[in-house]
DNA sequence: GCGACAG
DNA sequence: ATCTTGTCGC
């Protein structure tokens, strides 16, 4: 407890220095357990952005049903908002909200799925790396945008996909998830390659642009989703 | 100094 | 992220 109020009431600068040292401690091998749960996890806001809700959704992973893995748990976290929002420090503005929610959480997923990056981030510590290492789970990351790194262009075809680089390395996937619709940013947070994490966001990829895990977790902490529950309870 | 910039 | 209805296109 006494790390956590550190690591997350830090000026800039400290944030900064602190994500050069974490990202040494992540792990770029595969080291995942057999995959029995994914869990996805958003973070959206309410209040003008007062406060923070932190979403997270699992799923039962069966080769058999997917992409269409049935839900299992869902839980849903709110919390003041610490911080603004600020680029390449987005990780400590809703990782505490996270751990929130994961805390409350009952089933323990071998696999997690971020909306935003994992390792292509300015010092290869994007939002789903940190929770990577908080969770200490294999975590991937995919982001709607990018953030840094450079590509070409991507094939038209579901499935496409070409590397994202930065410092002459790959640090990214840029992914046609769905035909006509702007590409994903896959990248490994800790403890998957870039590979392995390719192949879990195909494996959850319906006729979506995101994957079930991110693509539910998305709906359970947007808003939108927040006054359709308030509907139904009317 | 001038842009770029996850959610 | 969020404010917000309809509308163009596969």
């Amino acid at each position: 407890m006494d790390a956590a109020l550190h690591e997350w009431n830090l000026s800039p600068k400290q944030a900064i220095a602190l994500q050069s040292r974490l990202a040494k401690q992540l792990e770029s091998r595969d080291r995942i357990d057999p995959v029995r749960y994914i869990a996805g996890v958003d973070i959206g806001f309410e209040e003008e952005g007062a406060v923070t809700r932190a979403a997270v959704v699992v799923l039962k992973w069966s080769p058999e049903a997917a992409p269409q893995l049935p839900v299992v748990e869902q839980v849903v976290h709110r919390e003041p908002t610490r911080m603004p929002y600020i680029p390449g420090l987005l990780s400590f503005r809703e990782i505490p909200a996270a751990l929130g929610a994961f805390a409350k959480l009952e089933t323990r997923p071998q696999l997690v799925m971020v909306d935003g990056q994992g390792i292509a981030h300015p010092r290869r510590l994007g939002v789903a790396a940190h929770l990577g290492l908080w969770l200490d789970l294999p975590t991937i990351g995919i982001a709607k945008s990018r953030l840094t790194g450079t590509h070409g262009a991507v094939g038209d075809a579901r499935g496409d996909w070409v590397p994202l680089m930065a410092d002459q390395e790959v640090i990214g996937a840029v992914l046609r998830s769905r035909e006509n619709v702007k590409p994903v940013f896959v990248s490994p947070g800790h403890r998957l390659t870039l590979e392995t994490s390719l192949e879990w966001v195909l494996r959850c990829l319906g006729r979506t642009k995101l994957p079930e895990p991110t693509r539910l977790a998305d709906r359970l902490a947007s808003r939108r989703d927040h006054k359709a529950s308030q509907r139904r309870l009317l």
